[in-house]
DNA sequence: TATATTCATGTTAGCGCTAACGTAAACGCT
DNA sequence: AGCGTTTACGTTAGCGCTAACATGAATATA
């Protein structure tokens, strides 16, 4: 790679003008079939690459996208990320990853150097900064997709599309699904209580309940930490202090299999005394014993959907801001049949 | 966002030259407190942002790192993408992200690709591709970390650094614990027959046998899919015709489970009619039940080991190529005591 | 035959920044 | 005073590419 083969140098090479070469490499404009192949072939003799950055700067595009998570080691932003970079490099963008390790400054720090970088938009996934903050420096970008959040005030056009999942309406179906079954006491592990989506989730739960006129208790929904430990704690002090408890929806599959390792430490059967159900169908939920019923959260599906809205606004800049909301599926295992 | 202020505009404004505003961004030169400070306001007031592409095609630098991996959704890869995008964000680098989707071609494309966008370095981690055609690709980038693989002919200098994790001495060590404990028929379910990890895995349960004076006998050695699944088909059969096994070593976490299914639906009890040893300490493998034990290997700190030596290699260009090697800990858990 | 139209290329002027060198004023030293 | 030295800037020439317009030859049209 001694040193870098520029545009003239293939067009000295060739005997041609630089544009010539511009347009060989770019397949752009009118060019007879002699030069291009002589072009072509001073290109594979010198090894030349087009530089990316040269092209950015003078085209005014970059074709790469940024894409911010809380933390790319979680499952659900590693399938989310899967799914963007799929769609994205088939488009020819590439992704620049920011990983926030949950840190909401570091939020507000990566959107910064995205900016600098110059990216052509910016999807971010479920972001942990609080509106008043977030706001200011999302409007730097024009381009932005929002991923699981929807902010407090919609009026203002904070993202050019959203794409969320149904949460309320998965909560509802697993909790009708219960009621369905016979369950009158359902108690609710729900995650973080900052979490917007566990907000989303005690809505479908609250819902369904009173459907079925049935009172929502508070003290059967406790919040806890979305993770086996806090699924294991929290749920076996539920259950021993709330015997009447014959489900348990939990606001994850971690949670779900805490409360399933709680229930075989103490005794408790699953699904005979008490069924459980989890949420986002992560992989393992199908491999514990008994395997978990759950409500599947298609991650990559909705990376996918975040970068065709995203590269859609990028290419054709269209006016109105697009909501796609993403339908949950039911998945019936053995935990609550 | 309407337009783009650029370096000139606020050098107008602030009515000093080009330079002085490029001198006051980067701080760097000698200026004085009264022109950085007005300097500053404008840039304030304007909301100029400094432009990076215009600054990599000048300064030939992108601060830009490449990450291949062959699935990002594949828990070790967005582990070490943890760890690499940690460390890169720290050192004030961003990180390309590609994944392959364990396709041996985009591999190579991706590298193109980085190439393209003239990344300072790329880090590979665990590249399917064969020797022959991965050697000359990579020879287009001068800053290459390799983690998890290494290749055939040592004498090339295919990469500046190497980060691998010694499988064979964690192989070594279960087998050596699993024959302190008095097995005597080991089996093992070794996973992918092209791996390279497989491999070196293989060496270190023949070495650890031929010390303890026992022959390998590769009819107990079964190869299979890296899954649960294939863990749970292949641990069954087995055990069925090789009634004589006493412990098993699995190929990685994955294959363990499914192992450790299999055995709970025919009856085979774990650890006392069968051990059961993983491989890599996945979050899951203490959630399962039995608790598995395994080796654990630190994925996202290779993943910033990785990192911190690209960089280096970025910024100082010394000339010896370096490797690291990791040391996996021997997890001991309930599924082989 | 003169003129419009295509086709295949060349020319020019940046994109927004930095490296490298230039310069004028202020300062210190003998 | 005369000299070098420092300080604080300014100027120039690119980095490697593309958009936009210019040009000249070949072909089609009137």
């Amino acid at each position: 790679m001694a040193q870098r083969v520029t545009m003239s140098d293939v067009a000295r090479e060739a005997g041609v003008s630089l544009m010539t070469v511009s347009r060989v490499v770019n397949d752009k404009g009118e060019i007879s079939h002699e030069t291009r192949m002589r072009v072509q072939e001073v290109i594979e003799k010198l090894g030349y690459r087009p530089s990316g950055i040269a092209r950015s700067l003078a085209g005014g595009q970059t074709y790469t996208i940024g894409l911010i998570v809380p933390d790319i080691a979680n499952p659900y932003f590693s399938g989310i990320a899967h799914g963007v970079t799929s769609v994205a490099n088939a488009e020819g963008f590439g992704v620049l990853l920011c990983d926030c390790e949950e840190d909401s400054n570091r939020e507000l720090a990566m959107l910064d150097v995205l900016e600098e970088k110059r990216v052509d938009g910016v999807i971010v996934a479920a972001p942990r900064t609080n509106t008043e903050e977030l706001l200011p420096v999302l409007l730097h970008h024009s381009n932005v997709v929002v991923v699981n959040r929807l902010f407090d005030n919609p009026d203002e056009s904070i993202a050019r599309g959203y794409v969320m999942n149904d949460d309320r309406n998965g909560a509802y179906n697993i909790i009708k699904h219960l009621l369905n079954r016979g369950h009158r006491s359902i108690g609710f592990l729900a995650g973080p209580k900052t979490s917007y989506g566990s907000m989303r989730r005690l809505r479908g739960y609250t819902v369904a309940l009173e459907e079925e006129g049935l009172t929502y208790d508070p003290n059967i929904v406790q919040y806890c930490a979305p993770t086996v430990e806090g699924g294991r704690n929290v749920a076996t002090q539920l259950v021993k202090e709330h015997p009447e408890i014959t489900a348990l929806f939990c606001f994850n599959d971690l949670i779900a299999i805490g409360a399933l390792q709680g229930c075989y430490q103490t005794g408790v059967k699953v699904p005979d005394n008490l069924a459980i159900f989890g949420y986002d169908d992560i992989p393992m939920a199908s491999w514990v014993t008994p395997s978990l019923s759950t409500c599947q959260v298609n991650f990559e599906e909705m990376g996918r959907e975040a970068t065709r809205l995203l590269i859609n606004y990028i290419s054709d800049c269209p006016e109105d801001c697009t909501n796609i909301v993403m339908q949950p599926k039911l998945i019936i295992r053995d935990s609550a049949p």
